[in-house]
DNA sequence: AGTAGACCTGGTCT
DNA sequence: AAGACCAGGTCTA
């Protein structure tokens, strides 16, 4: 299809910025490598398609948008090597699940409305399958570009997924899912759609999650992961089963193998937040991914 | 406040 | 190779 608007380099050290582990490590769905391990992706009403360049700290980017756009869904305003030190000095037992994740990243989804569904679709689920759900989603919206054979759509409003059936979720697979999705829909665009939900992150964090449980089908869980990937609310500690196994290693031992509780969750992530301020949702990201990747050998 | 089941589907393990 | 188990949980009883 018709060329890219924009093409830029980003010149960052890999340990810094590792675009495939950023984006597949679920906190967006969209993005896939290509034959050619290039990493093509979309995000709200934007594409991507990123190249490293050979034996060089630097990747070339096409887009849709302009280079702050791929800066900020990176969050490339964020000094990896500040944020790294920073939280091993308040937390010395992290350094070595940083370690194991060089180059991963806390994204900024550009988009609250494409966050909020695709966490939707992750309760009780694998991301492989939740990768295809959102990608379902995500096909409602009008076709964007098409890059090596991979149809990029931007992310559909509230307003066109209000509108979807269950019964047509169902027949594509969401199972349960499809029940609460409809109707979670409908009750954002009630609340108001996208401004509603834009509004949330303007609000401080403990607002926006008494408003995000309000909904039937989000549970804390969800809710943090809305608030941390969607509204930018970077202190949200969501804590699910990965979490859950390395908040007990390390803070809460005498729970280990123990069932996560409302009141546990809280204590948690609340533990977690104090720990870390501002930077808790970065450590979350390297705590989640480092154990997706390692708990089977670890058990 | 804590526990037990139910819930769609499909990967992974046995 | 068919069947159990479980996954970035949530709701209800």
């Amino acid at each position: 299809m018709g060329g890219a608007p924009y093409s830029f380099e980003i010149e960052i050290p890999r340990r810094y910025f590792d675009v495939g582990l950023s984006a597949s490590s679920g906190q967006m769905f969209r993005w896939k490598q290509t034959a050619n391990s290039e990493w093509v992706g979309a995000n709200g009403k934007h594409w991507f398609r990123v190249r490293v360049l050979d034996g060089r700290e630097a990747y070339r980017v096409e887009s849709s948008g302009p280079p702050t756009v791929f800066q900020s869904l990176f969050r490339l305003d964020w000094d990896a090597a500040d944020v790294t030190e920073t939280l091993t000095r308040l937390g010395p037992e992290l350094e070595p699940y940083l370690q194991a994740m060089p180059g991963l990243r806390l994204t900024r989804s550009g988009d609250a409305v494409e966050t909020f569904f695709s966490f939707l679709c992750s309760a009780n689920n694998h991301i492989s399958r939740i990768t295809g759900m959102v990608n379902h989603l995500a096909a409602y919206g009008p076709r964007l570009e098409v890059v090596d054979v991979i149809d990029l759509h931007r992310f559909p409003r509230v307003a066109t997924l209000a509108k979807v059936e269950e019964a047509e979720l169902r027949e594509k697979g969401f199972g349960y899912r499809a029940a609460t999705i409809t109707q979670i829909a409908r009750e954002l665009e009630s609340r108001g759609g996208e401004a509603y939900l834009r509004s949330l992150g303007a609000m401080p964090y403990e607002r926006a999650q008494i408003e995000l449980l309000g909904f039937k089908g989000i549970g804390r869980k969800l809710a943090d992961c809305i608030a941390l990937f969607g509204l930018d609310h970077t202190e949200a500690v969501p804590i699910d089963t990965h979490i859950w196994q390395a908040a007990t290693r390390l803070y809460f031992p005498h729970w280990q193998g123990t069932a996560l509780t409302d009141r546990k969750y809280e204590e948690a992530s609340a533990f977690i937040r104090n720990r870390f301020g501002r930077l808790a949702g970065w450590a979350q990201q390297a705590l989640f991914y480092e154990n997706v990747v390692n708990w089977r050998t670890r058990k």
